[in-house]
DNA sequence: ATGATACTGAGAACCACTCTCATCTGGCAT
DNA sequence: ATGCCAGATGAGAGTGGTTCTCAGTATCAT
């Protein structure tokens, strides 16, 4: 991932880019909020506006470089769409995002979509639980 | 669905309460926002404030009367939980939503998180596409 | 009926996010 | 290299959905 991405999308290669992308990927947290985002750039001592963050966001994810989830917690998460489609299990007592796929559930949300007359476009799914860590408490 | 669910639920039997449950119920979409609740209860001629419709809903949701869903809107939807579980398709195009219930997904989901050592609490799917009305354009 | 307690409506506050606008910058033309 | 300018930026105001605050009101055990 690299400023030819940024051109290919018809987006300039700036500073604020540059820092949003290269921290995407050099973070160990795959899905971060805009706000975690903004203030991990400011802690590197960049000046970057948290609009900035937003904005850049919504064009790489418009860009197919990025990809937004929304678990409950009201907050939009971000994520490098580097790899395929995936789905996810967040971790109710801390937080914690694994990623799975399961060609069966794929499969089959597509049959029971049919089934109705749908076609589907797109489709979420989040699994919520305890991780192997919270549930000896 | 009645006063004595209230009571149940330690909640004191009041005029908006009964009022929120009645539309619920007799409302032929399942699926509303709060801001829709409100309206159509102050075309009702009911007096009501949006702050009480929230927190009626809250109360109902915490007392596992009513569930609420985030589909894309970034609007909370609620409904009546009298249905057993399901999950949820909705057309992008009209905003109709439909429910579903598939034994094999929810098993396969289960299974998923067991490999990684989770026990899944809940979980959220919905399915996004057009509805055969909307696909004819 | 009375009082303790819970509930209510109105509006302020809140949070995540988007818009506005004056200023700045990246990249092409010179 | 230098100038130009469309496009990008930061700050702060604005927005939409939701929750909080608080003074007044209704419910219900007594
Ligand atoms: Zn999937
Ligand atoms: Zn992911
Ligand atoms: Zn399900
Ligand atoms: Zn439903």
């Amino acid at each position: 991932m690299e400023s030819s991405d940024l051109k290919k999308a018809g987006l300039k290669v700036t500073l604020p880019r540059m820092k949003i992308l290269e921290l995407l990927e050099a973070s160990n947290v795959r899905h971060q909020s805009a706000e975690n985002i903004y203030r991990a750039l400011l802690d590197d001592g960049e000046e970057i506006g948290l609009a900035t963050v937003y904005r850049v966001l919504t064009q790489f994810e418009a860009a197919g470089l990025v990809e937004r989830h929304h678990f409950e917690s009201g907050q939009a998460v971000f994520e490098l769409s580097e790899k395929g489609h995936h789905d996810h299990i967040v971790c109710v007592s801390c937080g914690k995002v694994e990623e799975f796929y399961d060609e069966m559930i794929e499969n089959r949300q597509r049959e029971v979509a049919a089934a109705k007359g749908y076609e589907v476009t797109d489709h979420s799914l989040t699994l919520y639980g305890k991780c192997p860590d919270c549930q000896e408490e």
